[in-house]
DNA sequence: TTCATTAATCTCGAATTCGAGATAATTATA
DNA sequence: TATAATTATCTCGAATTCGAGATTAATGAA
């Protein structure tokens, strides 16, 4: 009896992981279109916004928001200023730190595309009302804390 | 008044795209570290699970199922083969095909580390109650077909 | 001050995935 | 039947990510 109701509550959270998986999928396939659209990745595109939301940034910094590899962080910073988009800046008071910074083009380009991006997340979204994604903020906010403090 | 009130919706929209994409950060990187224990990576995992649950398959609807590119089939079925939890048989009837075999290498693996993996799923969305992860259950499947069919 | 530790970035090679195209077999059509 | 279109699998090269280790700089302790 309190064997079956394990084997129950197992199954239960099996098929929310595969229910949490294929969402998960259906939506990053949309999001992903969206971001390709305006010639970038999804890491590209993360980054350009952290820096165009929130300053300019040391590299290692930048990891440790995008969750990326250091050596990750190289490639795409690399991609990036190849592009444009941002520039490699020296800190002067720490020589072993550089700053990505996002330069006019970047800027530009981020006004333009980041309203588009958001109606398309507003889009990809809409199968929901307002209240069921407070709720479901809420319900996924608790299962990512207890996951990530496991 | 409309404009605004779009804006706040889109602002909702794109916190719920943040939340769950977090959130899932966090569970992968859990239910990886389970699988990893077992010596394999999620995506062979997610094939040698098929084959034990579903029975023998022909290569290419393993892709349809795993949702991977028919390349990285191959590369996953070879790594597979490898380590001689599955097998490669040419279909009878119809020569283009392969199939799939679960061998009972793999069948004894997966007997003995599908138990522990549903109990990692079941520790790791622990934070959420049985009738919560119902409520969950239902607002991901509304979300996920209505991304899917956009 | 000198030496050890810590920190930031980069290089390199491996792993994984993809898309385009090749090959071979089957099915549909004229 | 001969030809065209479709299907299944594989090969190959590119893209992305990682981890280990190298390099350089800053910091802390003796």
């Amino acid at each position: 009896m309190e064997q079956s109701s394990n084997i129950e509550e197992q199954d239960l959270s099996l098929k929310l992981f595969v229910v949490l998986s294929r969402a998960m999928e259906s939506i990053t396939k949309r999001v992903e279109e969206d971001i390709r659209r305006y010639g970038l990745n999804p890491t590209e595109f993360a980054v350009l916004e952290l820096l165009y939301h929130k300053g300019d940034q040391p590299i290692q910094k930048i990891g440790t928001k995008v969750l990326l590899a250091s050596s990750s962080i190289t490639y795409v910073v690399d991609k990036l200023e190849k592009k444009s988009f941002i520039e490699r800046k020296p800190c002067p008071r720490d020589r072993r730190v550089t700053y990505a910074v996002i330069t006019n083009e970047g800027t530009e380009l981020m006004n333009e595309i980041f309203p588009k991006h958001k109606e398309a997340i507003q889009d990809i979204f809409a199968g929901l009302n307002n209240s069921e994604k407070d709720e479901l903020i809420k319900q996924l906010k608790k299962l990512g804390l207890y996951a990530e403090e496991l």
